[in-house]
This record gives structure tokens, sequence and C-alpha cells, in this order.
DNA sequence: GCTGGCATATATCGATTTGGCATATCGAGC
DNA sequence: GCTCGATATGCCAAATCGATATATGCCAGC
């Protein structure tokens, strides 16, 4: 899979218009922030690109007082582009964790850092694990087509086995929180 | 934490001392793979970088036929600018995956490559699991660190629940993974 | 009533990082 | 004999990030 911004972008907009913004926060927030990241300088200039080579089309949306909102939307050369992409096995997962590196290097820094670090990411993980919960249990869940759902239950299984790790192996992080819902 | 290929350069080096192609082994194939990633165009100028700046120190070894390998260490200077990154909170973890967003986008690709994909990305996730259980399993684990443990205790159950989750969600790799094991 | 912060919206730009290439030698396998 | 992979350093173009600039509306708190 030639997995670049340009494939990301003509993804997204296979579903539905967006302008780059919207795009930028599907991708933060949604279905993609699972597995993906992008930032705006690499958006808007793909955008404009494939705009002027035709694998996208564009429309002006005026607004009052905000700049113009440019609605882009997939045309048909922009969805043979993007089969074509996807035409090629994908590459491997990449994973990447200044949690774990920190806490390979223990040793560097006091005690009260790690268990911070350790609060940090089991909250942050939690908080991830319960977006995609409320997600699941919504009543659009029964029309998400199965791409998504296998997407979201991939994301929930291995956010579940992190949190159990975590709190398997980090005895300070089992007490706090189970107290609560007692 | 600030972590870039500066921070990682040093706490690689911090273990023990190494080459520019020695440090990208360890992070590709050691411990260090299931959590990072780096390249050799970014290695080798922070090397000569941190070296300027008196974090590192290197010595050369002569070697018949090969370019001299340079044999990179951590200073005292060096581990003070280690700890001082560190004592930063980490950043999220990052999680990228075209298999992924290739199975959101499973209508664009045929049946054949998506199983394809299926069992390359189950392969690939069972390789890793084997290398770390292998680790495990190894007579020198008794003696390793507690933060060596943990991160592939980490990698360890998040790979199992992942091919768990695609062996019950794709009924085709049940069939020919367990039919040789029975 | 005013003010600071947040959301909307597009865009640029330096810094970082990737990934492929160049260069060179050696040993293993076909 | 020939190709391939490992060893070893390093460069460079292209991709990408992350922060910032610009401009406005809206809402909460003082």
């Amino acid at each position: 899979m030639t997995m670049n911004i340009r494939t990301l972008c003509l993804g997204v907009l296979s579903f539905k218009e967006a302008s780059g913004y919207e795009l930028k926060k599907e991708i933060e927030d949604g279905m993609y922030s699972h597995f993906i990241d992008a930032s705006y300088g690499s958006i808007y200039p793909a955008l404009t690109q494939m705009n002027a080579e035709g694998l996208l089309s564009v429309r002006s949306e005026e607004q009052s007082g905000r700049p113009d909102k440019k609605v882009y939307g997939i045309t048909t050369t922009g969805r043979a582009a993007l089969a074509k992409s996807l035409a090629v096995l994908p590459a491997k997962n990449k994973f990447k964790s200044e949690f774990l590196f920190e806490m390979l290097l223990q040793h560097f820094v006091s005690k009260d850092h790690i268990d911070l670090a350790i609060d940090k990411h089991h909250s942050d993980m939690s908080q991830d694990l319960a977006k995609i919960v409320d997600k699941r249990l919504h009543k659009d869940w029964a029309n998400c087509d199965v791409g998504s759902k296998f997407v979201m239950g991939y994301g929930e299984s291995i956010l579940r086995a992190a949190i159990n790790y975590m709190e398997a192996q980090c005895p300070r992080l089992k007490k706090p929180k189970f107290k609560a819902a007692e």
C-alpha cells in the first residue's frame, strides 16, 4: 500500500466530502484516530495538488466572518487512484511509545515521575477505550459498515489488553480506580 | 519527554556503547523494535552532532576491508542530557496501521486481496510474538532488568490480543494454523 | 460590558525524519 | 563465477510534523 497523506485523504473523502479542516478533525477524533495521524502542513498541500491533478473536485462555500470553506470531493479518477494505492499489501503496523522508552530507562528518573507517567498513560488509554465503547453502544452502531466495526473492535481489544497489563503490573493503579466503582 | 533521535541514541548507548550500525540493529531487532523506529539518515548525523557537543565519546576500531567502526559511548554530560529529556511526561502512544486503513476501505479491493492482507498481518504479528516468547524462555531472562521485562510483557500482551481478535474475526485464519498443531 | 479562551478555517515554514542510494569488502550458497 | 546478504558509514531529496500567522464568532466568567 502506498500509504501517504494522499491515499489517506482520498480514503476519508471516499466516505464523504470535506474541507481540509474537517478532514483533520475526522482523522484526529473519528475512526481514523486509532491508527493514523496527519497535520495541516501535509493535508492542505495534498488537497491543492490532488485537485490540480483532477483526483479531487472543489466547491467554495461562503461563510459569514470565517474564510470561505473549500469543500473537496473525490472524483472518478480519484477513486481509481485510491483503488490502485490500496492494491498493494499494507506495510507492517508501526507502534511508537515514549512511555515504554521511559519505562525501559526508569533508573534515570525518580519513582514519582514514573508514577506520573504510568497514571497518565493509563488514563490516556482509558479515555480512548471509553470513546470506542461509547460508539459501540450508540444507536447508529448497527448501521455501521463491516470495516468500521472491525477497526473499532481491533482498537478495543488491544486497548483492553494494554490496560489490563498496566493494572496487573502497576499495583498502584488498581486501588484508586476500583475504589470509586465499588 | 523530548523523544527525538538524540534521546533515543542516548538511551540505547546508556546500556552499552555501539556504532551507528549496531545502534540501528539494536533498534530494529532488539527490545526497542516494539515501540520505536529509526533510520541511518537520522542516526549518523545525530551521533556526529552529539559527539561534537560532548554528549558522546568516540573510539575508532580498525577493521579489515570494511570502513573503520566508530564506537560511540555516552559521557557524563550525555547522561545528564538524557535524564533531562526523560524528565518530561511521555507523549501518548502512536499507532500506525496501513492494515486497518485497508480494512476500513475493503470495498475498494478484491476479497482475495483482503485475504492476503489478513494472512500477512497475522503472520507478521505471530513472528513478532514468537520473538518475544523466545526471549522470555531464554536462560538470561531472569537477569533482565525490570524495565526490559515490563516492555516485553507489554508487547506480548497486546500482540496476543491482536492475534486473538484477528483469529476470532477472520475465520479463515483458524483452520490452517491449528490443523498443523493438532 | 468586557475580555480571555476556544472553535472555525486556511495556509505557510523551518526543523525533523524517512527511505533510498552510493560506496566498499567479505563470506555463503547456487 | 555470480548473486545475495551482512557489515559499515554517510548523503540527499522528499515527505511530514509542529508551531505559528491570520481572522472572526461565540460563550463563560469577572
